[in-house]
DNA sequence: TGACTAATAGTCATCCCGACTATAAATGCG
DNA sequence: CGCATTTATAGTCGGGATGACTATTAGTCA
């Protein structure tokens, strides 16, 4: 055992820590993910996750916030949905050297700040199922970000995080459309959502909008529950594994 | 930011990282925790989870599993469930340096090897609902691995981590029981858990077993499956936060 | 004005689940 | 020996959630 008992300060092999962000969010009907293109080597070219060192005053979260709004532009962090994923520790996933990650998952409303906050590579956003082979072992954590957020829209109400502050009911549904890859049925969507309490209210103004054609759709914000019961199951795909 | 892009060797401070464990088992019909005792300040004579430095050349899961394996003795990871918790990254965790912990959770049948397999501080379980305050942020991990336990149990087939190769239905149940601490319906439980294709599946021998009194029980072992569809909820406590 | 589109309302049968009652098979005490 | 006790297993019943549809309303566009 390594003993972490009466450890002196060098009988271990530090580690540098970083994280890296999986930034999800809805344009244009499409799931987009916020990447940036390396310009050095390894992997000169290739598309990456944001990230970078965690500093030594800092957490994993506050680094990963901090990364965030230079990366987007954002600074309000109000709605915004952060959430930790799992940490990626393999030996080998960085060449240089024995770099440890922590990675996130963040969720933005559509028309997120255009990015790129004055910094260094561009970030930029690409569409989640056009993307090639990414950096180190950022598919990965990709792909586990993308479970991740599949698997919370069951049965929490984080959908609404996809979300400008006030959106329609055939919006909301568009998320979960999209991310599951799934098509709902529309009326019965409506109805779950709408039977589940604290999920969304309605904007009291009888407000509606409409960019096009049909009729125009009244307006609901966030509620304010979190958890789903019961869940909103995806489609049973017989056995889907987990 | 602190770029990932082009960093030299130096650009970054240097932290220790560690796995930190938390062991459960079900002995005596309570929820029990592996825990060793603190020798040395800080949090000497606490309670600490189980855990230690990973070493230069294994990854966190790595570290992780050998840790369990000294700790408890277990040495075939053959039945054992061992999950990524999260990662805790305060800068003030460990007041003597910059420690970022990467907590697991595992799962053992009912009698582990007794602990101890030759090391330092004794490993000992105590009951999960008996623990005063531990060392560190160790509070913290121990009831987000509750909390991650009780909620996969749910939606995931892990109940039969807890159990032996073979097992009743009412030890299934009891699973559930103390990690939830609620009582449910006994034929109902078992209505929802045979109508699971792949949740368990009945020992043909028409084995049976019988400690006490009461009519002997089928046997039964672990099915295939992984996930459970639908779920199996928790007695409704309306507007359970998540 | 008349397609076309999208939102909303409502129906109906099925399945799942909670609450219960009933029966079977063992132990152990008087 | 017999009966209370205990635990496993079988089955019933009503309500609620859900999937699959149909119908109606309210807009836009040509």
């Amino acid at each position: 055992m390594t003993s972490p008992e009466g450890y002196d300060k060098y009988a271990f092999e530090p580690f540098a820590v970083t994280v890296d962000l999986a930034v999800l969010t809805l344009r244009a009907g499409t799931l987009q993910v916020l990447l940036v293109e390396r310009g050095q080597e390894p992997y000169a070219g290739r598309w990456a996750l944001p990230g970078g060192f965690v500093l030594p005053d800092e957490s994993a979260e506050e680094a990963a916030w901090r990364e965030l709004a230079e990366e987007t532009g954002v600074t309000d962090a109000s709605g915004l949905h952060l959430e930790q994923l799992r940490t990626y520790s393999e030996p080998g996933r960085d060449p240089r050297m024995r770099v440890v990650t922590v990675a996130f998952a963040a969720l933005l409303p559509d028309p997120p700040v255009p990015h790129g906050g004055g910094d260094a590579a561009q970030a930029q956003w690409l569409r989640f199922d056009a993307i090639g082979p990414l950096a180190f072992d950022h598919d990965r954590i990709l792909a586990d970000a993308h479970e991740r957020v599949g698997a919370k829209l069951e049965y929490t109400c984080l959908a609404t995080a996809f979300c400008p502050p006030e959106f329609t009911l055939g919006e909301l549904q568009q998320v979960y459309e999209t991310v599951w890859g799934t098509p709902l049925d529309r009326p019965n969507f409506r109805r779950k959502v709408l039977a589940t309490p604290g999920f969304v209210e309605q904007v009291p103004g009888a407000a509606r909008l409409t960019g096009g054609r049909g009729k125009p759709a009244a307006l609901y914000r966030a509620g304010g529950a979190t958890a789903l019961h019961p869940p909103l199951l995806r489609p049973t795909t017989e056995g889907r594994p987990r």
